[in-house]
RNA sequence: GCGCUCGUAGCUCAGUGGAUAGAGCAUCUGGCUUCGAACCAGAGGGUCGGGGGUCCGAUUCCCUCCGAGCGCACCA
């Protein structure tokens, strides 16, 4: 047998096999080395703990059941509020009984954070040494810096995270933007609460579409177009061919042929493709950087084609799937109330599930994670559960890891769905110059002495964060309806609402150090932090909460809780803005403990919106 | 036809077994000689799609109907 110089195909199995080295690499430094900040440090869990032990005390059980801490509603006294019905049941006592006893135990005996209590009806509302809590909380911040809202709570762990997705030879629309914004902030979460992470990006690089496509490069391919715009030039053909093909059924013959020769590794069909799909990167680099977006690893789903086969094989050996008689092809049963499917077609080649399987299989053999995230939108929720189901009957999946389909609704446009083949789609870089172009106009209205150079570099953060916040702050389960209107409308309550609340917090700490030279935190002692007005008692309130919401966010996959965790602390700053005047606060300690409230609302802000993916800007 | 998801203020959305259901936008009323008004304070606006059920208590859980979206093997 001859042998030749590296195939193209090679040569990309060469570049996974580098880059799913350095990702092992990564996970074991971070094994070895990371340090993490313990969650049971925290105020918030810290005062929880406090409460549980206060109300175990007050009635001599071993077992308050879980706190849950929630501020009581306006019209009630107090700082926190504990509701016992679920306890009042568990002891069978009555509720409102049982809250007096509590409450009197907690009068009796006064704890380090716990002041007093009171019972009104069913709840217990607890009263805080508020001086000494809102010390502990700013100083704590100011202490650990960036790291504050890290945890321990998955420390060890490792997910990988599989997400954007885009398909080769089509821009990436709006809708893979969902994927991308959303895996990039789980990935952002997951890594903050513990987690190792492997951000894969499994791009739609194999599949019948690619017989398509080049079928439509045969046929009307033009060189020059494809040099000098590739991704523009690959989508004209796409569409082409789905129009041609309305007319002329056997095109679509003809393109699943094709697929199946590129299947068999055909040299000159690989070469066209590797071509494609090396264009379509260079594409999608472009997008990435402006997000702000780095993979760990690109491996497509063609990389796992060989290994899809070896897996149907071993399957139909085990009996976990059968060879349809008249058709020849792999068929899985319905398994429970999931519907069959395929794992192999008539003409012998790999379904997008089959490769699928394959890729789970590799990534549970190569990273061993605990987590494995699907961020892929809902229309995909039957291929999932078929996915999984079928992958813990085959072994393939057992319980040491957890597969999670991120199911999230859909970008609608007049009620329907966007496509590539209809021409509907609206793509993101055309979004991404839009938003950025919009957001020009207003800092250049708000400001117009800005400095160009400046002006260029904010928008970009103000016009992309617009983008990236409008999805990010609703929950992910529900459609999104687009609206060109909606999403470039900086005005509203969207990401410039935050960037204006720091920048306005900077603005006032440079303008303290001018006029007072410097804002005094070297020379102010722990204990010498203090308040003065309740607007500043409930920004530290809040901001000790950010750890528990980083931590719930990641529990529910839920990144929108920490916006509309942002934008109430952003609402309670702007609230204690309007009260309170730093440059006139004549009181030096005072002064530098509403500097310490404000850096460390600066701080959570930025940590925060950093990440949903989101920058912020020193002026604008 | 079957399955999954969604339905909360005029609009866009939070809340999900518990005290009087909350934000933003829009509307109206106030507030810049005072740290950036891209802001703040306040007002009006709700049969939480309809109807049943479970529960001391349901917007939240269950059933059913209505409406919307998405799927239902040789696409991804």
């Amino acid at each position: 047998m001859n042998k030749p110089s590296p195939t193209a195909f090679e040569k990309y199995e060469l570049e996974v096999a580098e880059s799913v080295e350095a990702v092992q690499q990564k996970i074991k430094r971070e094994r070895e080395n990371r340090a993490y900040v313990s969650f049971g440090d925290y105020q918030c869990v810290k005062l929880r703990v406090e409460i549980a032990s206060a109300v175990k005390k007050s009635l001599g059980i071993r077992d308050a059941g879980d706190i849950r801490l929630v501020s009581p509603p306006p019209h009630v006294f107090g700082d926190f509020a504990l509701d016992v019905f679920n306890l009042a049941k568990k002891l069978k006592e009555k509720p409102e009984a049982l809250a007096q006893k509590i409450a009197d135990g907690i009068k009796a005996r006064e704890g380090d954070l716990i002041k007093d209590a009171f019972a009104v009806g069913a709840f217990v509302n607890i009263e805080t040494h508020k001086e000494i809590l809102y010390r502990d909380i700013l100083s704590q911040i100011l202490e650990l810096k960036e790291h504050y809202g890290e945890s321990d709570v998955n420390a060890g762990r490792v997910a990988v995270i599989d997400y954007s997705a885009p398909n080769i030879a089509k821009p990436i629309g709006v809708g893979h933007l969902r994927s991308t914004i959303i895996g990039q902030a789980l990935a952002n979460i997951y890594h903050k609460t513990g987690y190792s992470i492997v951000k894969d990006n499994h791009l739609g690089d194999w599949g019948t579409q690619f017989g398509a496509l080049i079928y439509a490069y045969q046929e009307w391919g033009d060189e020059k177009k494809l040099a000098e715009n590739p991704i523009t030039e690959l989508k004209d053909l796409y569409v082409r061919f789905h129009q041609f093909a309305k007319e002329h059924p056997e095109a679509k013959d003809q393109a699943r042929e094709l697929f199946a020769r590129l299947e068999k590794r055909d040299p000159e069909l690989i070469a066209l493709w590797k071509r494609f799909r090396d264009l379509s990167l260079q594409d999608f680099a472009r997008v990435y950087q402006r997000l702000g977006i780095e993979f760990d690893t690109c491996i497509g789903e063609s990389y796992f084609t060989k290994q899809a086969d070896q897996l149907v094989d071993e399957c139909l050996d085990k009996g976990f799937c059968r060879k349809d008689e008249i058709s020849g092809a792999v068929v899985v049963d319905q398994i429970e109330k999931i519907p069959s499917f395929l794992l192999r077609k008539q003409d012998g080649t790999s379904l997008y599930l089959t490769r699928d399987l394959a890729t789970l299989q590799f990534r549970i053999k190569t990273f061993h994670p605990h987590t494995i995230l699907y961020v892929v939108g809902n229309e995909q929720d039957l291929n999932f559960h078929q996915l999984f189901a079928f992958a813990k009957r085959a072994w393939y999946l057992s319980g040491n890891t957890e597969a999670k389909h991120i199911s999230f609704g859909m970008v609608l446009r007049d009620g329907k769905k966007m496509s590539t083949r209809e021409g509907t789609l609206i793509e993101l870089e055309d979004l991404i110059s839009q938003s950025v172009n919009k957001s020009k106009e207003i800092l250049l209205h708000k400001n117009p002495d800005i400095l160009p150079r400046e002006l260029d570099e904010i928008s970009e953060m103000v016009g992309l964060g617009a983008i990236v916040y409008n999805d990010l702050r609703q929950s992910r389960v529900k459609n999104i309806s687009f609206d060109w209107k909606r999403m470039l409308d900086l005005e509203s309550g969207s990401a410039i609402y935050l960037q204006y609340s720091y920048v306005r917090i900077n603005s006032i700490l440079k303008k303290l150090k001018e006029v007072y030279g410097g804002i005094g935190l070297d020379k102010l002692e722990k204990d010498e932090i203090a308040f003065e007005y309740q607007s500043e008692f409930a920004l530290a309130k809040q901001l000790m909460l950010f750890p528990e919401i980083i931590a719930g966010a990641q529990a529910t996959d839920s990144p929108h809780r920490i916006a509309v965790y942002l934008e109430e602390l952003a609402l309670l700053f702007n609230s204690f803005y309007d009260e309170v005047s730093l440059l006139k606060t004549e009181n030096p300690k005072l002064r530098a403990s509403r500097a310490a409230l404000c850096q460390s609302v600066a701080l959570v802000l930025k940590e925060g919106l950093g990440l949903l993916g989101v920058k912020v800007p020193k002026k604008m």
